[in-house]
DNA sequence: CGTAAGCTTGACAAAGTTCAACGATTGTGG
DNA sequence: CCACAATCGTTGAACTTTGTCAAGCTTACG
């Protein structure tokens, strides 16, 4: 039953179609692609931009880096040296204790931002992961300093983004210091379907890029207390779970467990 | 024996003598002083910049505004004007559920800034409250943002600043996601420890200003609980405490605890 | 096709919460 | 200035939630 998962049902292409690595036409590996035609434009750092400001700048075009399964985007205490838009796959981040215990820290997805929590002591503070494979735009920072001095669109964009990022990390600390661990899964459920309509894609339907174990860490609990409560939303038919497709059949039901 | 835990020892003055509300002569109220003769200068936003840039902006001198215990520097939802840097007294940020559960998202010390979550969408997302008498530099942030185009130190200290409060926020997530209660607190006590450093008092004698509520709501857990972890502590000489006293008599052996 | 990684489930243990009682401290109005 | 109320803090006992350990199953991959 929840074999289409992979094909959303309002979407008429599937999510790995629409975000799939670029071809070499539209993304020249290192020269960079003119940002006009780029598909990530509504969400992009440089929307807002005025057209004189576009042409002045005819350096608006950024290198792309891919990724594959598991490699990283960067470590804790690397030199930071640019921030980076997520153009297609996910991203993770994560932050290590000495011991080796390790919290993820943010999920990122296409449209997103991460990195900049290397501003602070010129060296990342936490490891940036793909999740599958895919592509960023690599935005070098001290060129968006000088242009933030430059265009004030881009300034307040710029601005908009920490402040995005402290305001989901304060609900992030909001999840793990208040919530039970069911809550927490609901949020997480229905903050990931959030986001997935918000790339055009089913609200209801999508696959958890992440392991039992990653989506643990990310949420404060233990692996096997996340299969659980997923096997407990679907008796209570909450929603549909086969590995890693989920079919949400009652967000009500799912708002209503955070509501106590 | 805790009974001069008010007055530390490596310092000649006491916290609140130091860092009292400014006499009217050093602090105007509404025209604000010159930044120049500010106690906070080293950690102030201004640092940095160019003598040039200083006498060019004749206008280096902000509000000040005295806040009480208890009362609310600004609310979740209340239209974003500016950012706040603490000039006397602590600040906590608390950020709330609609059901009324609450999570305490920050503590916030002399030196420190805040209010940067209302950036993103004009309005703030969490409230602020003082946790006793003191006051704020007032800095309004239109101002802020021109300035930061056309002094690229404040730039730069301004988006160092972003940052580094997503970075205490990862910070708060991990010890919030995967410490265990007796790590958080101790954690929490070395963390304050370093900042009264910081502001040159005793690393090892403070006062909290938080009550065990707004400690657990920090840590995210019961006040009991923060509580009970206080006493074992001192029942096994790594810290004295008397009510809000603390006297930390073994910082190895919190860190040790932390180690696991 | 075999091996490793990921997922589920059960039984039990540990950690933290809840409820309750009580003492100490603080602040307020008479 | 005292008395009373309210807030804050401590501690015990019972209970709930989550973690730990272990086994078995499925899936993905070389």
């Amino acid at each position: 039953m929840l074999a289409e998962a992979a094909t959303p049902e309002v979407s008429p292409v599937s999510f790995r179609e629409a975000f799939s690595v670029s071809t070499e036409e539209e993304c020249p590996a290192v020269t960079g692609a003119r940002c006009s035609g780029c598909r990530l434009r509504p969400v992009c750092l440089w929307s807002g931009l005025s057209e004189a400001a576009e042409r002045e700048l005819g350096s608006l075009a950024f290198a792309h880096r891919r990724l594959k399964l598991g490699q990283a985007l960067y470590r804790s205490g690397e030199p930071f040296q640019a921030i980076y838009l997520v153009r297609s796959g996910f991203i993770k981040t994560v932050v290590l204790l000495e011991d080796g215990r390790e919290q993820v820290t943010g999920l990122y997805m296409p449209g997103e931002t991460l990195g900049m929590d290397g501003i602070a002591s010129a060296r990342h503070a936490s490891d940036a992961i793909a999740l599958e494979d895919g592509d960023v735009c690599v935005v070098p920072y001290d060129r968006l300093e000088a242009l933030s001095r430059e265009a004030s669109a881009v300034q307040r964009h710029l601005h908009r983004l920490f402040s995005k990022e402290i305001v989901r990390e304060q609900r992030m600390m909001l999840l793990l210091g208040s919530m039970r661990a069911e809550e927490r899964v609901a949020a997480f459920l229905l903050n990931l379907s959030e986001r997935f309509t918000a790339l055009g894609f089913s609200p209801s339907e999508f696959v958890l890029r992440m392991t039992r174990e990653e989506i643990g860490s990310l949420l404060g609990m233990k692996l096997e207390t996340v299969s659980r409560i997923f096997s407990r939303f679907h008796k209570d038919r909450l929603i549909e779970i086969e590995g890693k497709h989920v079919r949400i059949v009652s967000s009500a039901g799912l708002r209503r467990i955070i509501g106590h």
